[in-house]
DNA sequence: CGCCTTTGACCCGCGC
DNA sequence: GCGCGGGTCAAAGGCG
């Protein structure tokens, strides 16, 4: 089933920064970071992400708290011009990755419904 | 060598 | 009308 990490899950998902631990919810396709700010008005820090494909229109957008890293919230915008790979379905290989996917699942299961999809 | 990531600055829209 | 916030772009550096 899954051939090729098509996903940098090798050196990213899990990003460890200076002492920080964040758990991005990897979806099985490949993004591009173009941006990261903090939003004081929810006290949270907000990571821009886009497509990795030129045809493909769709963006990410993934918040969490400095205090919170396991609560993330990911926001997709657009829709995806070409098929997944689906390197997420690699974590049914992965026990110890079930763990993770859980809140993936948990994530998703909140927006699949809504993939917010207006622009000012 | 190529590719990706990170940071800063700038810009625009909306609210009051 | 002005201000602030949020969002995007660009460039540079580092790493594989």
């Amino acid at each position: 089933m899954n051939e090729a990490s098509t996903a940098r899950e090798t050196s990213m998902g899990t990003e460890d920064r200076g002492g920080h631990r964040l758990i991005l919810p990897e979806d099985g396709y490949e993004w591009r970071k173009y941006g990261q700010k903090f939003i004081k008005n929810i006290g949270k820090t907000r990571s821009y992400f886009k497509c990795h494909k030129e045809n493909c229109n769709a963006k990410k957008r993934v918040e969490w708290s400095e205090s919170e890293p396991d609560n993330i919230r990911v926001v997709y915008d657009g829709v995806h011009t070409h098929a997944l790979s689906a390197a997420v379905s690699a974590s049914s290989t992965g026990t110890s990755n079930a763990n993770q996917y859980n809140l993936l699942n948990q994530v998703f299961g909140d927006q699949s419904t809504s993939t917010r999809q207006h622009r000012s």
